[in-house]
DNA sequence: TTGTACGCGTTATCAT
DNA sequence: ATGATAACGCGTACAA
């Protein structure tokens, strides 16, 4: 009986059984090569006898392609994040490229995380979470990879990116909760540093501001970008009777609202939107679901995701300043009954 | 002005400009191998300079270690899914090895997808979804790629893994429904082709056979494993008056009987557990809010990682077939409120 | 079409 | 401690 191999079997080892050179076991496997027919099948059969596959890994130290994409992801827990994650795993895949998935949980290693990243020779990274300007600056320009920002957007659009109109999202909402006559709103932020909650507190403010709404009518806490942080953080605010409660509640992102909704709900026994009305920006899956049924704004996941890989395709462009695009998509308002919603004809 | 090289920089750039050899960066790099310090300081002094980082995949091809795992999973819109492979980017990730996702949403391709996989030289696999059999022996056999299945087993236990006790939760669910004065008893099924699914049914059969209910108080339909096509068949299912209600529906995953209990509620407007009481299987974190608290089996997700990366620890038992071992965990019952409680005490 | 020979960026072995 | 040099597995010019 022959001893196991230890090792997989290499395009040597084919070509020996095969009687060919190694060349010809490349140019089997690679579509659209000159090789004669039966010498291809006399290949891959004895490819197959011995259980061959080519190494992708060797295969990319030549071509300089690894096919591999890194997708930087923040808290999957959180199901905007696993709902981009599963459109980007499936996109690449149709094309051929794989995602080496990193997660960054804490804000702190981020950096560390990219610095991962970057030992592999990935051909583009997409970074859906973590705060980090100066250390990806420096990436995309010295190392050439080209980087695309999903959901995040730095103030000197150096990097390319999609992103959502966030600060449109938080004016929507305040529109909304404003026009259906609330007064005394409370803000639920997400990540400061990041610019996804920054906007859209911003977007907020502004809108409110403007219509005259005193800066002492918007309070803000914080929800940490969780479910559990914000439900916590809400109902310690409403039992804190020190000061008038407010009327409004915009969470920041739609896995904080469904937080702050079961407080209000279950914890504090009170009637959304009868008692206080309340919004997310998002629009997960799990905000449709009628038990909840949130008033929310819907990020074009699909369609951020379809034009991120676009963006990919054209790499070159990516390393060019000039051709940097940063898109901005807008969202869309999705009624739904956490906010009172304005008659629908005048009479 | 240097023209910008589009290549990253190599040890042997760096080599150069720190008048060392080449294999002194490789030394430079590699924590604890000989090398003096101020040398050691000097090339990386250099390596900044030029925005150096080894490359990881050249790294690989010398060591035969890649330092990635696949990790093949379902459909990440179902929270066990993504919950899984958080918890599996995150155990990577600790100790220095990165994740390649897969993901296999059509069953039909699984075998595909696997493919997919192989042609990067893994360290191991992980596969969380998809029934390959066949296909999965034979590249454990023949390339020697370590494979652990997570929440799956085969029926020869030639492959190692970890799994729930999912006919144990099956029972058990049928045990409160029982108890609870349930007579007429409606499966809401999963894949057929998993185990998952095929354990928790046959041992919710088994336990109601073994207590005398008639065969026919067993209905059996169709979920599709996801909340959309769940609720739909669930409301079907109900609507269709040719045949009596069932008066306690068992839905396979979780994910599934959020569907079914958005289906009673808002669709159907009946009372749970009131008019039917409903169970499900998982443990997911959405089914924990107080908006559902369906009551539930949990799965020990973070235990079951942690076994499978203890698995992956020891990789040459994963070759020698009489060390494969399939764990089976206990998965914990998880009283909510969309079954009625047994009274506390006896009188 | 086919084979030879070299390069991709590292680690590892061997002298020194 | 240090520097040549040989793998690692594959693509691909080049020559035949």
């Amino acid at each position: 009986m022959a001893k196991k191999r230890p090792t997989r079997a290499t395009s040597h080892d084919v070509a020996r059984l095969a009687g060919v050179s190694q060349a010809a076991v490349s140019r089997a496997f690679s579509a659209g090569s000159s090789i004669s027919k039966d010498k291809r099948e006399r290949v891959l059969k004895a490819a197959h006898e011995l259980h061959y596959v080519p190494n992708k890994l060797a295969s990319s130290l030549s071509t300089a392609r690894s096919n591999m994409v890194a997708v930087i992801v923040g808290n999957l827990n959180n199901p905007f994040y696993s709902e981009s994650l599963q459109a980007f795993v499936t996109g690449f895949q149709e094309s051929g490229r794989q995602v080496l998935a990193f997660s960054v949980t804490d804000a702190a290693d981020g950096d560390e995380v990219v610095q991962q990243a970057v030992y592999y020779p990935v051909d583009a990274i997409v970074v859906t979470a973590a705060p980090l300007s100066s250390k990806l600056l420096k990436i995309s320009a010295g190392l050439g990879i080209p980087i695309v920002m999903f959901n995040r957007h730095l103030d000197s659009n150096r990097i390319a990116g999609v992103h959502c109109d966030n600060r449109g999202a938080g004016a929507r909402i305040a529109e909304a909760m404003h026009s259906a006559g609330a007064e005394r709103f409370l803000i639920v932020r997400g990540d400061p540093e990041g610019s996804t909650s920054r906007d859209r507190v911003e977007g907020f403010r502004t809108y409110l501001l403007a219509r005259g709404v005193p800066p002492t009518g918007i309070e803000e806490i914080d929800g940490a970008s969780s479910y559990g942080a914000s439900r916590d953080s809400l109902r310690a605010r409403f039992r804190a009777g020190d000061r008038p409660r407010p009327d409004a509640i915009y969470a920041v992102s739609d896995i904080m609202a469904l937080g702050c909704l079961d407080a209000l709900r279950t914890d504090l026994g009170l009637r959304v939107p009868g008692d206080v009305m309340l919004a997310g920006s998002d629009g997960i899956r799990q905000g449709r679901l009628s038990a909840y049924d949130l008033t929310t704004i819907r990020q074009p996941i699909e369609q951020m995701v379809a034009t991120t890989l676009q963006m990919l395709e054209s790499a070159e462009d990516l390393k060019n300043p000039d051709m940097i695009q940063v898109l901005e998509l807008p969202g869309e308002f999705i009624p739904g009954s956490t906010v009172p919603r304005p008659p629908r004809d005048k009479p």
